[in-house]
DNA sequence: AAAAATCTGTTGCAATTGCAACACGGGAGG
DNA sequence: CCTCCCGTGTTGCAATTGCAACAGATTTTT
């Protein structure tokens, strides 16, 4: 993908984008699979979009356990949200996964005014404003899924919050594979399907391959 | 609290504060007791920040069952995650607790560079990065500790994640008493209670008060 | 096309958890 | 001082969940 192309950049004109790759100072680098990309011990100020390839961050823990904490693809930005108080926190890493090929920007770059004073400049701020406030919403859809207190409970407001964001007209859709749901919802992968099989044979849901429908307004299930 | 010392405007001298509360256009109203402050259907370019008093932010799902998304305290800022995207989901809205003191800019105001290009600017767009990233932190901790699959391990990663934010030499401290921290953690009071109680007979743990202290690296706990 | 890997669906059994009920103690307020 | 309210601590029992194991289906690789 073009630098020019990235989220960052996004209402921004190409010629814009390149005055201000420049301007922002970006620095572009390649890395192999298996680098590491970013230490959250170094530089509590830089900021990366992923231009192409696959990333992951990754967290270890007091015993040195290691465990994803998320998966960033082709436009994934990181480094925005944890470089300001949790940098002393436990080693937070990004580490290729593939071949990737990633934008540096240092934040302060984008917060401050610069001299020539491009219009743009604040087109990107919004646009990185924005992107954390997705992730916000994100991150507390999830809370609300897990604050449930049974598979159940899990279940149906994972597939509400879904339906709810599929536009009028089309079939709402699971974004993983069972196995895959299971791991989102923090739960054993048979104890969900056995709660999935109850679910439809009770008529209070339909699935077929990945589409389902919830039926609502039906009190008392047993 | 004077408009002029919220967080927003950390870090500005009063003179520049002012200046800019007529630059952004910020308005400050007060609210009584249940009044709502805010709708999401509303004005998706509207932030506010809570100036004095206390409000919830709540939300009515799909049955209309209202549930408390936050607490929003002195100093507490709103209208920042939610905006964007999550407007066309189900009813959210700001409804004051007590007599509340409320300040409102457009988010606009703030990302646009204004004429006048008033340095301290860049501060309030700064302020607000970090305003979000640590409201992202602190959601990433939350995913953290629900993820786990034990009432132990939730408890275990909570307080683990305690113990490496308090600064060296101080005793960690859960910030709850146990009940809240039992919502805090979804699962029910008493099987919390009966796990901290094992966890005590088993060294694994000392608490006292609100004080507590994890013994590690001991493998097999039974 | 065969083999390997991965996902789906099911079930018995054991472990964990939720629920309800009760006892105790401290603080607020009459 | 007494009462009420709220948080703590405990326990038996029922419900939910995790685990392990297995079989069939589907997808990917060779």
């Amino acid at each position: 993908m073009l630098p020019e192309d990235n989220i960052l950049f996004k209402g921004i004109d190409q010629s814009d984008c390149r005055r201000m790759i420049s301007c922002f100072n970006a620095d572009i680098k390649t890395f192999r699979t298996g680098q590491k990309i970013m230490d959250y011990s170094d530089n509590p100020d830089k900021l990366g979009v992923v231009l192409s390839g696959t990333a992951v961050m990754v967290r270890y823990d007091i015993n040195g356990v290691r465990s994803i904490m998320e998966s960033l693809d082709e436009q994934s930005i990181f480094g925005v949200y944890f470089t300001f108080t949790a940098s002393q926190r436990s080693g937070i890493e990004i580490v290729a996964e593939t071949e990737c090929n990633v934008m540096f920007v240092k934040r302060s770059e984008i917060t401050k005014r610069c001299e020539k004073a491009c219009q743009c400049h604040s087109k990107v701020v919004e646009n990185l404003l924005q992107l954390m406030s997705e992730k916000a919403i994100s991150l507390n859809e999830r809370i609300e899924v897990l604050s449930q207190r049974t598979i159940e409970e899990k279940l149906i407001s994972c597939l509400s919050i879904i339906e709810e964001k599929t536009p009028n007209g089309k079939a709402p859709q699971i974004p993983f594979s069972t196995t895959a749901l299971s791991d989102y919802l923090c739960v054993n992968r048979s104890a969900l399907q056995r709660e999935i099989t109850r679910l439809k044979n009770n008529g209070v849901l339909t699935i077929s391959k990945r589409k389902f429908k919830l039926m609502r307004n039906r009190d008392s299930d047993n």
